[in-house]
DNA sequence: GACGTAGTTTCTCTATAGCGAAAAGGGGGT
DNA sequence: ACCCCCTTTTCGCTATAGAGAAACTACGTC
C-alpha cells in the first residue's frame, strides 16, 4: 500500500530542495496552493491527473514520486549444465524453449566465455523483439550500430528488425537470458 | 500530462490478462466495481490510494501502471531500477520486461524463501504460454491438477489455459526465471 | 424462443478532492 | 514594540471520486 506521508515528504523535499515555494510550484503546475499544501502534510490524497502535473511542475517522471525504494538484490549464479550446444569460437548456448507450432518464442541462455564475441545476427522480420536479461557477468549488446553495456540484473528490450550482436568485454564469463520474439516474414 | 486512456487500456490489459473478472479484481483490491469499470474506461481519475489498491490486486508494482512507454528503439533497465514487489507470504517477484505498448510478453523474476508457496494463478486465455527456467533451488509447480518438481537449470514450458500454482518445497530459497506470453481474451 | 447466469455498465447518493480567498504564522527592517 | 512583506495553513464552496445496487448485455441451456 502506498504511504501518503511518504508521498508528501517526497514532494516537499523535491520542492524545497528546488528552492520552491507552494506559490511558485501551483503556478508551474496548474495546481492550487491549497491542495499542494495538503498533499505535502498528506491531508488529502491527489488523483493521479493532480499529481501527474505535480510530477510535471517538479520537472520530475511520475514514477518518481511513486516508486518505492529498491531492496538491494543480489543476482545468484548457480546453474546447472543440460543440453548444450557448442559453438566455434567457446561459447555455449541452451535452448530452454520447446518446439510449439504456432509459438514463434524462442527463450535461450548463453554463456560467453571472457572476451567472446559470438557474431551478429540478421535483422528479423519487422515486429520481432527481444528480451535479455544479464545473469552474471558483463554483456556488450549492439543494436544497430548502437553500442550497450549491460551489467548483471540489467535487462534490455529492442525491436529486432536490425541487425545485433552479442560479446562479451569482461574478463569473467557472461551468462545472459534470451526471449525472442520472432515474427515471420511478409511474403 | 499522463493520459487516462492508456492508463485504463493498461489495467484492463493486466486484468484480463490475469483472466480477473472486475468483481475478482474488485474483491482482490478492496475497490468497488464501479470504479474499476470507470478507471479502464478513463470515465474517472482515480486518487494514488485508490490507484495503488489496484495494483496490489493486480499483483504489479505501482509504478508499473504509471510509467510511461518509452519510444526507444533500445530499453535498457538497470538492475538497481528494477520494479520490485514483495507480496504477502514472503515472495518477492521483479519484472524485467519493460512497458511496451502493443506487446504482451511478461518476464518475471521470482524469489521464493524456503517452504513458501507462492499460490496459485487462474486460467488465463487460450493460446496463453509459460515457460519457467529454474536459477537456483527447487520449484514444485502445479499445472492443471498436475505436479512437478525442477531442480537448478531445470525448465518447463506449460500452455497457461489451466490453473496453475508456484511453491518451494525445498529448505533453500528458489528462484527462477518465468517468461509469460499473455494472450488478451476476445471480447 | 424463452430463461437463466455471469459480466459489465449505468444510476443514485455520499464522501471528499480541489479551488479561491481569507486568516494565521514568521522574520526583518525602521 | 509595530508594520510590511512572504509563506503556509485554514475555511467555505463546488466538482467529482468512490461505493452500492439496479439495469443492461451478452452468452449458453433447456
Amino acid at each position: 500500500m502506498l504511504d501518503l506521508g511518504v508521498l508528501g515528504e517526497r514532494v516537499q523535499q523535491l520542492r524545497t530542495g528546488r528552492g520552491l515555494t507552494l506559490q511558485e510550484l501551483a503556478e508551474r503546475s496548474s495546481v492550487s496552493v491549497s491542495m499542494l499544501s495538503s498533499v505535502e502534510r498528506a491531508a488529502k490524497a491527489p488523483t493521479i491527473t493532480v499529481l501527474s502535473r505535480i510530477a510535471d511542475g517538479l520537472g520530475v517522471p511520475l514514477t518518481r514520486l511513486v516508486a518505492e525504494p529498491s531492496p538491494d538484490r543480489v543476482i545468484v549464479r548457480r546453474a546447472a549444465e543440460q543440453e548444450v550446444s557448442d559453438h566455434p569460437g567457446g561459447w555455449r548456448r541452451t535452448i530452454l524453449s520447446p518446439v510449439v507450432p504456432g509459438v514463434n518464442v524462442e527463450l535461450l541462455r548463453t554463456e560467453l566465455p571472457p572476451g567472446c564475441d559470438a557474431g551478429s545476427f540478421p535483422a528479423y522480420a519487422p515486429g520481432s523483439h527481444e528480451y535479455v536479461v544479464v545473469q552474471s557477468g558483463t554483456l556488450a549488446l549492439t543494436v544497430d550500430e548502437q553500442r550497450l553495456t549491460l551489467g548483471a540484473g540489467d535487462s534490455a528490450y529492442f525491436a529486432a528488425d536490425v541487425v545485433h550482436g552479442f560479446a562479451n568485454p569482461g574478463s569473467e564469463p557472461c551468462v545472459y537470458h534470451l526471449t525472442a520474439l520472432i515474427m515471420r516474414p511478409r511474403r
